[in-house]
DNA sequence: GTCTATAGTTCGATAGAC
DNA sequence: GTCTATCGAACTATAGAC
């Protein structure tokens, strides 16, 4: 049974050769619609940056949305920002300001995501949904864990947990657009830093 | 001499039809832009709305990324936003609220907004200059403002004016992105209101 | 000023040889 | 799996008749 196995051409397992180019596909097509957009990247940029023709590249992803979507899950998958549990040793301030400045040594993880944040504002953009469901996810879980701080006496009073959750995500989308147009002019960590310190309350 | 002023097809003033004939285009431009964003967007949608061939629409502008900065440039114009001067007797709050207020109201005005600001990101944009420049000029309008609430005591202790300048356009932003993919679940006004409640302290 | 016609690209996706 | 070739469509912009 064992030499029996079809398609397998490494021995690091199944398909790995096929995974290695997806891979080199996803990173490509993360850089180019960074740069220009869903709209104003092609298919033949990421084709020249993965190192093979469009028609290859058509075969891993079998179409120009389905390869968007890739990015966007691949991206959350790498940079960990979405729902995905953090540290429970970590406070929600420290979670935030790390995430802040770890972006900004990221060249184009931030571009991806606020061009494509309002190119999918569009119709018909196929980004849309993710950044719709994106938003609804981020501010239950940043509302979930006000309301702990609340219950601990962390939140200033007058604080409604769910507006200080949206508007820490709005703050945070906001200044990464303004930083991006002029870096020099705009500090992501110290705006999220002094928000943070108006709505929560010292330990 | 009066009889041989030219080019003159109305009692209205010179060239009163083709100034219609712009503000037509220019409408369906900001429609169009609002809906599928700048590279989305195609001459022939807007020419179609404007009523006219698309090549007659490239005789009122030369191009398209001429067309584009005319849109944003007849935006700030009918809204107002910018770096227009106020009425001196509202209040920094009060304007703000008004104008989140009746944005709302507008369909199309915070796509346009949104859309363009998100693609202006993008390598050789012909709106990334547009709003940079916006930024800035943004940036150094509120952050004057709020130190002069600071000098009236206005300012709760420890906030810097131009954090919170260049966090409150953040947020605005941020939020109305928010907003767009689901109106329902976020209120503008509310989110701006509880923030310029934290910075700033009643009278 | 307005139009038709079209030049000249570029694009996403398919067909089929190897 | 990878490629060349290509289809069919869409796009911006220009040329030129009226």
């Amino acid at each position: 049974m064992s030499t029996k196995e079809g398609p397998q051409p490494s021995r690091r397992g199944p398909y790995a050769k096929s995974t290695e180019r997806r891979q080199a596909i996803l990173t490509a097509a993360h850089a180019v619609f960074a740069a220009h957009g869903y709209r104003g990247g092609s298919l033949q940029d990421v084709a020249d940056r993965a190192g093979m023709s469009q028609t290859s590249l058509l075969h891993y992803f079998p179409s120009k949305s389905e390869l968007l979507l890739a990015v966007l899950n691949w991206r959350d998958s790498i940079t960990g920002d979405g729902t995905a549990p953090r540290d429970p040793e970590e406070s929600l301030v420290d979670a935030v300001l790390r995430q802040a400045r770890f972006n900004e040594n990221v060249p184009g993880v931030l571009e991806l995501y606020t061009v494509l944040c309002g190119e999918a504002v569009t119709e018909g953009h196929p980004g849309r949904e993710y950044f719709t469901k994106r938003f609804q996810e981020l501010r239950r879980s940043y509302t979930r864990q006000l309301k702990q701080l609340a219950e601990e006496g962390r939140l200033r009073p007058g604080v409604d947990p769910e507006t200080a959750a949206a508007s820490l995500i709005a703050l945070w989308d906001g200044i990464q657009t303004q930083w991006l147009l002029a870096p020099g002019s705009v500090d992501m960590a110290g705006c999220l830093r002094a928000y943070l310190d108006l709505v929560l309350l010292p330990e």
